[in-house]
DNA sequence: TTATACTTTATTATCGAAATTATATTCACT
DNA sequence: AGTGAATATAATTTCGATAATAAAGTATAA
């Protein structure tokens, strides 16, 4: 792997998991630093990060992580709910047995997961393994869907979403809620009911539909 | 504008009008002289649009222009649908007047070129018209759904669309059903059907899902 | 002749500095 | 003090050169 190609996922890294402050300014010159490398290699960097969205771009004004925006979360669960729903679909159409035991697989590594979150009382520790184990289930509903274009987008809208997340979601107050909805999703999805499978997938990410969000305040550096 | 945003608009332009060849290499070294930039300017460029999906990058490989690929094609394809059912629905929900007016205008306008381009026996310089028209038209079929993400979407896979379609689409074989499909879709969403609206979008597009297509010699250089 | 190791050439990746443009500070003036 | 121009500072954009890597070509041995 390239210099530029590892600098890439660890800052794409740091960007779904909110390790930036929504609406620091990236400065190629100080990152430079972190990385050992020069500037232009982490602009290149950053002008990747920007197109998929992870970060945002100003002529003659450099880069910066994207706002908290309710507005965009509720968009981005949109795309989710669509596009989702349409791998799922399709999956159960084309998947087979094959995808039924990885569906199972990676829903029981989650399940496992989640319940440890569930009994505990600080599940700091844990946040970063259910990060990966959430996104492999969601990805793995979708992967027999038979278009790379899908999943491509799918990925793209993910990863945005994850950034949008704010605290409060990452701190499992809905951990109960989730553990029933990843086996409502798997459910339905090996009973082979599309339509239940959509629905699910919907009431799922449905709260994060609401407007209701907390206007939070956003810090720049 | 920079530098470095004109030539990302110019090589956008080339890529989804054909005017490179299909799995060409597109070398900084050489795109530096046309521009009269350096290689790492083009090189940025080249990035950028790699993350846009209309130039493959490989590690050490350099860039290329994407192969022609049905089953790509037919990917996008289903995602145009998806996409441009979904947001042309809501805007039939949240649109208005305002959004029917622009609807028909655009419609109007395409309506025209189209009509010129089936009386005629050689369309070839009416085709850049053509291509801002029908992407205007589709582009306004969605524009008020409320969702820039969905759009930022739909234009993400309008290009790599457009960059797939090959010679034969080019030459204007099917525009007595595209002026009929046009009209229809109008029809569909000025009476707020959305069922039929979608399905119209779907009959507009469906010629590209057959896998029927002739597979075409590639030429790399 | 075919395959393999070695040499040469061409292309890509990275760098540090110069040129351009934005941002912050100072200072004069009302 | 408050406003605005002028200056100083800091950031971004662009560049040409060098280092690293791949591709092409050549020679040698089985």
């Amino acid at each position: 792997m390239t210099y530029d190609n590892s600098i890439f996922h660890e800052l794409e890294r740091r960007l779904t998991t909110n390790e930036f402050l929504h609406g620091a300014k990236l400065r190629a010159g100080i990152l430079r630093a972190e990385f050992g490398c020069s500037a232009s290699t982490v602009r290149e960097v950053l002008f990747r990060l920007a197109t998929d969205g992870l970060v945002n771009f100003q002529e003659q004004r450099g880069f910066r992580v994207p706002d908290l925006s309710p507005t965009k979360l509720i968009e981005l669960t949109h795309m989710r709910i669509l596009l989702e729903g349409e791998g799922a679909v399709l999956s159960i159409r084309k998947g087979g047995v094959a995808w039924e035991a990885r569906l199972t697989a990676s829903h029981h590594k989650l399940s496992h997961i989640e319940k440890r979150i569930h009994s505990r009382e600080d599940p700091a520790e844990l946040v970063d393994i259910w990060f990966s184990s959430e996104k492999e289930f969601h990805q793995t509903l979708i992967s027999a869907c038979g278009s790379r274009t899908l999943k491509q987008m799918h990925s793209l809208i993910y990863s945005q979403f994850r950034q949008q997340l704010m605290e409060a979601d990452r701190r499992f107050d809905f951990i109960s809620d989730n553990i029933k909805h990843h086996h409502d999703i798997l459910e339905a999805a090996l009973a082979a009911d599309e339509t239940l499978t959509r629905k699910r997938i919907h009431d799922h990410l449905a709260r994060h539909l609401t407007g209701k969000t907390v206007s939070i305040p956003i810090s720049k550096i």
